[in-house]
RNA sequence: CCUGCCGAUCUAUAGGG
């Protein structure tokens, strides 16, 4: 009967699905009992097929021949209702597991509060997290994980930093990948300060930080142009025995093309290589926007020869990058040329292409061409966005068709590109 | 012995004082 039990969960595990149906029968035709592990384990994989009424089925069964179901099994019942959004029923399969002197445990509430971030609700799955506190629970690295990363990608940051600070409070350790989402979080709403601050709490707390926190704090001091900074947290975390990645160079190549500092981009791209990291398309791609935004095209062409050189395949950044920079430069022609090109090579504009085009056209007072874009753009599936309203909302107001761009903005917002 | 979350960080397009 043991040995019976545990080949069934093994040929589970190995989704060996109708094997496992198999022994069962012939465990029941030999009057063998499966245990509570084996009926939940069958119980999940059920579930985990979608075959719910098979599911159904076995718990039937199980409380039929006097297997008590346990936490576990309970879980796995309330995990399938939040999978399907059956938030209400999965709710109410918590509170009958108590009903039956069968206490919740982390698992049973970090798959609820899952479930509720799943279904938005994110108001119950913090209070479901405060409940779990006050029945005695210390929340895993898992639970926080939810929280903090669902309340980061819901634009919550405060929210998030605060459950951060409570779980320190109680001495819990996040994972390195939940401290990364959040620093990436306050670095992506400017608050560069407490994203710094976090860095020190961190390292106080004997957390190690990642790379990925590492390159978002890099990237955001980039973008806000203090370069010192940012230069001075490079050293800092070298300095630490933190390696490094292509992505730590890309931010540093990036932020100096952004100001214009193109010999330092070099001087950093040939840095990373003597340290062994390759540039990659990215890095090429920053390079090229550099050297476009300062008209220099015969060098920007050169890197997009050395990248096939490199086999390194330009991608629709690269060719939307040129196409922008020469756009910008007043060269339609040229920009339309790297348009043919692209598609030549199978890579398909989307809209951000599209609009370096059509505002060029506009600020050549040609809004006749901008619309034969706008036109082309809708035969391949593509939606104007809010970029592109204000591009021709713009043109049309610089040669005075104001009660165009006003009908323009009329039928945009029909069509549901809310102007902001 | 059966159950829960996660691959997150870098590159291209518009508008105002």
């Amino acid at each position: 009967q043991g040995i019976c039990n545990r080949l069934v969960i093994g040929l589970l595990k190995s989704k060996n699905i109708s094997l496992a149906c198999e022994v069962c029968e012939d465990m029941f035709k030999a009057g063998l009992r499966l245990d509570v592990y084996t009926f939940t384990a069958t119980i999940n994989a059920f579930c985990k097929e979608g075959k719910i009424d098979k599911a159904s089925e076995m718990f039937v069964k199980m409380e039929e021949v006097g297997s008590i179901p346990d936490v576990v099994t309970y879980n796995i019942l309330i995990q399938n209702l939040c999978r399907k959004g059956s938030l209400d029923h999965a709710y109410d399969l918590y509170k009958k597991m108590q009903a039956r002197a069968l206490t919740p445990n982390v698992v049973t509430y970090t798959t609820l509060i899952a479930g509720l971030f799943k279904a938005s609700d994110f108001d119950k799955a913090k209070s479901l997290a405060h409940e779990m506190y006050c029945n005695g629970l210390v929340p895993c690295a898992v639970t926080t994980d939810i929280l903090i990363t669902g309340f980061c990608k819901e634009g919550k940051i405060e929210t998030a930093a605060e459950i951060f600070r409570e779980m320190l409070y109680r001495d819990l350790m996040p994972r390195d990948s939940t401290c990364a989402r959040l620093i990436n979080g306050l670095c992506k709403a400017g608050n560069v300060e407490e994203a710094l601050g976090l860095l020190d709490t961190m390292i106080k707390k004997c957390i190690l930080p990642n790379i990925i926190t590492f390159n978002s704090l890099l990237n955001v001091l980039c973008k806000a142009k203090k370069s010192k900074q940012a230069e001075a947290l490079f050293l800092d975390m070298v300095g630490r025995g933190f390696v490094p990645d292509v992505v730590t160079f890309n931010t540093l190549i990036d932020g100096c093309c952004k100001v214009g500092n193109i010999s330092k981009a070099f001087t950093i791209k040939e840095y990373m290589v003597e340290r062994g990291i390759h540039p990659n398309v990215s890095t090429y791609n920053s390079l090229i926007n550099g050297l476009c935004k300062l008209g220099k095209i015969c060098e920007a062409n050169a890197l997009l020869l050395e990248m096939l050189e490199r086999n390194l395949g330009p991608d629709l950044v690269t060719y939307s990058t040129l196409i922008d920079g020469h756009c910008k430069l007043g060269d339609i022609n040229e920009a339309e040329r790297f348009l043919d090109e692209m598609m030549k090579i199978n890579l398909m504009p989307n809209i951000s292409t599209y609009n370096a085009l059509i505002d060029r056209h506009c600020k050549d007072g040609n809004l006749e061409e901008a619309f034969k874009f706008m036109d082309e753009m809708a035969g391949k599936g593509l939606m104007p966005d809010i970029a592109t309203c204000s591009i021709i909302v713009h043109g049309l107001c610089s040669i005075a068709q104001m009660e165009e761009a006003n009908t323009f903005l009329n039928n945009m917002r029909n069509n549901g590109c809310l102007p902001n």
